[in-house]
DNA sequence: TGGTAGAGGCTTTTT
DNA sequence: GCCTCTACCA
């Protein structure tokens, strides 16, 4: 994996090439500026140019210049273009994520709202080892919430709107909303405690200061005259209080974004910020891009026609001078195993054909789908990258060695303390933490203080396997201050014979250690080209970073993700796969017309990822979750013009008499002409049966006793087939399909 | 305290 | 189907 490379794309930089909109907002530079920016319409490098023109032209600081991207990769791309544009200006310019400049901004200033310098940044999985802590103390008149993750998921709802302990409190109009705000009060206060800022604090911090502290906010506000947002159609109110906040004294505001493809509501982004923008900012200028350089004739007609399905927008068209293109191409299979069959066959012919691997993208739904197709890519010799299965920092020995990095930078950390006390194993069980973590809060002094004074009152022999912690930790904690952070890294890996421990306790420790290594390497690099080579800057740079940054498109690899990962990218050669009912949209959108509208916008920004080729790929039946579910073509395959497809629809879903045989109306009679040979050796014909009785995952039914409802599992065979439902008024039943008094509406 | 086995839940999407 | 948590025993 590489994680910190500079893009080398060339570009042209002359303002004579841009269009007429995409000069107006390149040279529009004061006031605030919304452009509604269609897919492929040029955004990066109007955004990229306009700083360029802002320095360049007007002779402006580079130092007064902020602008935000959605991931550190993009910002890392356009800080390049921008410095082969204007030599020079590289580290004045303030170009980052929400997060990151959260981050900067808090190391300088946090403290006067209390945040200690050298604050710990929780991601997800610390924030959920705090969660998980907190329900486990807290005294529980039943289940309060569905799982941890719910809760945590609900606490970084909370924040992003903005909305505190004490108003979740306010709030709250029954007994379980009241145990949650108290639970959320809780994990504020632990984080307090362990001096760690969670992902959402990383901004909402921030907006704190600028209310609490007015020097603080005027002297960013003063700083910044020129601010520019990327992606602003999913920026949510926490990060919109931000940009406000800072844009409050020069007002020169510039946002660009496409209300198509805003597909991040379900954390909290608002499109209301680009349909309210001219109201929050009078005098807005408002510029339409509707010229798109990327895709064919035939694909932006497609998407264009997909999108018009949503009520809820702000119309427009996009266009092209461009060719018309071929068809869009639909590719049907039995399972996931013939689609992902099907799929590799479709870019070997591309490649064949010329087509540079590094110009294909598989995309899907859900991460879960990508193991069907990597399975069959291990048997192909065809280099590929996952962007986002299971993330290198989340392995298990990555994440030990780094939470022994947390520790030494900040002692005060529990989540991190908690997992290294006994790794490798000391004999510290769960009994011993939790009852210092008692004492430790007792004293308001951190684990390792109270350790250190009298050892918290333990019983005797704990308390010697802690002493024995202690002298480890003292001997890396002498180490580590002076080192960079490799160095600091090895030496802790060297201390804890950590390889040693892992060759005795894991059967797979090769891989295993082969990742820690690459966690050094990557320490290297860093280590290389920063200029602040501490274990503490290490971390604040790993921290943030997000799976795409990992991406390599420069690598001649196949790139397979999901169509979250792929906004702003584009391909050559584009596969959306798994386009059916219940997948995509997803089950948990189906019954939700807004949500089928976001799930709409992310089929939109799939198919506009492709500049010449596109497929959508649909498997007949589908293992989730242990079962096997029949599928149903997903409304948006309906929502595509035919004349756009490679074959009509009609031909290959609806062709016959569905009577007539029982598979003639389903995908089933797909497996002849475009199934894959693994399909026609697949055995289980069990989805077949489940046609004769009728029932599909995702198709509506009437039942006589409870109304309608969607059909969310199909199981079994025959007389056997039960049916999963879930009704429209809420509740979910299953029934025996041959006796429920129920019908397909 | 640590190890194991069985149960249960889970998957939407991410900085 | 896989991962994580819990219960129980050594």
């Amino acid at each position: 994996m590489i994680l910190f490379r500079a893009s080398v794309n060339a570009m042209n930089n002359s303002l004579e090439t841009l269009n007429d909109p995409q000069r107006q907002a390149v040279e529009t530079i004061d006031g605030a500026v919304l452009v509604i920016a269609g897919a492929g319409s040029g955004k990066t490098r109007v955004l990229t140019e306009r700083i360029a023109h802002i320095v360049r032209d007007h002779g402006v600081s580079p130092f007064n210049v902020l602008a935000f991207t959605f991931t550190n990769k993009a910002a890392r791309e356009m800080k390049g273009r921008i410095e082969r544009a204007c030599p020079g200006i590289f580290d004045l310019l303030w170009v980052g994520t929400f997060h990151s400049t959260g981050v900067r901004i808090l190391r300088r200033h946090g403290e006067r709202i209390g945040v200690g310098r050298d604050f710990s940044i929780y991601d997800s999985d610390d924030s959920l080892n705090l969660v998980k802590g907190i329900i486990s103390r807290s005294i529980m008149d039943g289940r309060v919430v569905k799982s941890p993750r719910a809760l945590r998921d609900r606490i970084s709802r909370f924040k992003n709107e903005l909305i505190t302990p004490q108003m979740a409190a306010e709030e709250a109009s029954n007994n379980v909303d009241t145990r949650i705000a108290s639970m959320y009060a809780e994990y504020e206060k632990e984080l307090r405690r362990a001096n760690a800022l969670d992902f959402d604090d990383l901004i909402g911090r921030v907006v704190e200061l600028f209310s609490i502290d007015e020097d603080a906010r005027l002297n960013y506000a003063r700083r910044f005259k020129y601010i520019l947002v990327d992606e602003f159609q999913d920026t949510n109110p926490i990060q919109m209080a931000m940009i406000d906040a800072l844009a409050s004294y020069h007002g020169n505001l510039f946002v660009v974004g496409d209300d198509d493809q805003s597909i991040y509501s379900w954390r909290g982004a608002k499109v209301e910020h680009i349909l309210d923008f001219e109201h929050v900012y009078p005098k807005t200028t408002l510029i339409r891009l509707e010229q798109n350089y990327r895709s064919t004739k035939t694909i932006l007609e497609a998407a264009n026609h997909v999108i018009a399905h949503n009520v809820g927008r702000k119309s427009k068209t996009l266009w092209t001078d461009g060719a018309q293109g071929e068809n869009i191409k639909l590719l049907v299979s039995m399972d996931e195993e013939g689609e992902a069959v099907n799929v590799i066959q479709a870019v070997r012919e591309h490649i064949g054909a010329g087509v540079s691997l590094k110009e294909i993208a598989i995309l899907y739904r859900t991460n879960a789908q990508s193991r069907a197709i990597e399975d069959v890519l291990k048997m192909s010799s065809i280099p590929y990258q996952i962007i986002g299965s299971v993330r290198f920092y989340e392995r298990m020995e990555v994440r030990d060695i780094l939470a022994y990095c947390k520790v030494l930078v900040n002692p005060a950390d529990t989540v991190n303390l908690k997992r290294i006390i006994n790794v490798p194993k000391r004999g510290i069980g769960k009994t011993t933490f939790e009852r210092l973590d008692m004492v430790a809060l007792d004293r308001d002094k951190s684990i390792i203080d109270v350790l250190r004074s009298d050892g918290g009152g333990i019983s005797s022999a704990a308390a010697s396997r802690c002493r024995s912690f202690l002298e480890v930790f003292a001997r890396l904690e002498a180490r580590v201050a002076s080192e960079v952070a490799p160095r600091a890294i090895e030496f802790i890996v060297e201390e804890l014979k950590y390889y040693e421990y892992l060759n005795q306790n894991y059967p797979d420790s090769e891989g295993r250690i082969e990742n820690v290594e690459e966690l050094i390497s990557a320490a290297h690099s860093f280590a290389e080209s920063a200029e602040n080579k501490s274990l503490a800057a290490f971390l604040e740079e790993i921290a943030l970073v997000a799976d795409v940054d990992a991406l390599d498109l420069e690598s001649g690899q196949l790139t397979l993700m999901t169509l979250h990962n792929a906004k702003g990218l584009e391909f050559e050669c584009v596969f959306i796969t798994g386009i059916e009912e219940g997948l995509f949209p997803h089950f948990n959108s189906i019954d939700d017309e807004a949500a089928v509208e976001e799930e709409r916008r992310l089929f939109y920004v799939g198919m506009t990822r492709s500049k010449m080729h596109l497929y959508l790929s649909m498997a007949g039946m589908r293992r989730r979750m242990g079962q096997i579910d029949g599928s149903v073509p997903s409304r948006f395959l309906y929502e595509v013009p035919e004349h756009c497809l490679d074959a009509p629809i009609e031909r290959r879903f609806r062709g016959g008499d569905s009577r007539e045989s029982a598979g003639a109306g389903s995908l089933w009679n797909q497996w002849g002409d475009s199934g894959a040979s693994t399909a026609q050796a697949h055995p289980d014909y069990e989805s077949f049966s489940q046609e004769i009785q009728g029932y599909q995952v995702g198709m509506r039914i009437r039942h006589d006793n409870y109304g309608s409802g969607v059909v969310r599992r199909v199981e079994g065979s025959g007389e056997q087939t039960r049916v999963t439902v879930i009704f429209d008024r809420g509740d979910e039943r299953k029934f025996l399909a041959q006796f429920a008094p129920m019908r397909p509406l």
